[in-house]
DNA sequence: TTTGTTTTCATATATTTTTTGGTATTTATT
DNA sequence: AATAAATACCAAAAAATATATGAAAACAAA
């Protein structure tokens, strides 16, 4: 983070709210040409501030309209064990993100399905099936206010 | 979504795991010349199947490495009111995701911090000038299992 | 000032994107 | 079944962009 200068703030910035900007465009902005930005960029890669480009998808349009907060509680006995509900959890797709949280629960899951019917099955015929999951709490999305993938910087 | 042919979903699966991927590349893959995947990426632009490309941070490397959930309640006269809870909430940078939830709390926030003490900064001086909340509940995440951005298509 | 290092620019080359025209293939229509 | 219309594909050309290279400028340290 020290390494970086507001050049690669910028860039930074701009990558992650539109990745498929070209460099020429990008260096105009930047007050720059083509190569500076371009070897920045690389290095911004190399060194791991930039992780991964991706597209992201409209999830109504893609059926998984449905957003659910899960809430996970272990059984008493696995807490301390290494269990594999980790693997188990990674292995879901419906689970597009997992936490281990501080508080009254273990874990929570973001889940994305199609509907209310979908979630039912989700969680009766994958979820439950788990092992060491001891007892859940489904929390329904209404309404998605923000949702961004760009960090603050 | 019914418009959708098996190229199609393999397009864009391999898109939100890698959007960098040349049209050349993915081609092959598909066992496909450039054009019709040219075009059919396109397409799946024009028609808002794909919403944006995004470069994906290192939220660690980037001095944010403390995720928090907040759960928010409104004050009972706002409930109903079409309060602008909602564009102050977008306004702050920290806030990341937010979801209108049905539940014990109104609304789940994720706030993306430095450390504990950015975090109280947050709270302090500038969640809790928000107008109309009510109480929040702050539920700190300790690891993060699984994080991803692809949906199960 | 001098030396070494870093950053940038200008330009050339390699690669990729985008366009174009033509050919199968499918779907609808008569 | 034959014809027309639309769709999806391929091959190749053109345009734009990414990548590489050498030289100039800016900067830092001795």
């Amino acid at each position: 983070m020290e390494n970086l200068d507001n050049i690669d703030l910028q860039i930074l910035k701009q990558l992650q709210e539109n990745s498929n900007i070209n460099t020429k465009e990008l260096a105009s902005k930047l007050f720059l040409t083509v190569t500076p930005v371009y070897e920045r960029i690389k290095r911004l890669e190399r060194d791991g501030y930039i992780m991964k480009y991706v597209a992201l998808l409209d999830k109504k349009k893609l059926n998984l309209g449905m957003t659910v907060f899960c809430n996970v509680r272990l059984k008493e006995h696995a807490k301390n064990v290494g269990s594999n509900f980790v693997k188990d959890i990674v292995a879901l797709p419906e689970i597009i993100e997992c936490y281990n949280i501080a508080g009254d629960y273990d874990f929570m899951l973001k889940i994305l399905v199609e509907d209310m019917s979908s979630y039912q099955d989700f969680v009766m015929n994958k979820l439950s099936t788990i092992e060491n999951i001891g007892n859940t709490q489904s929390i329904f999305v209404m309404g998605e206010i923000k949702h961004s993938t760009a960090l603050a910087i």
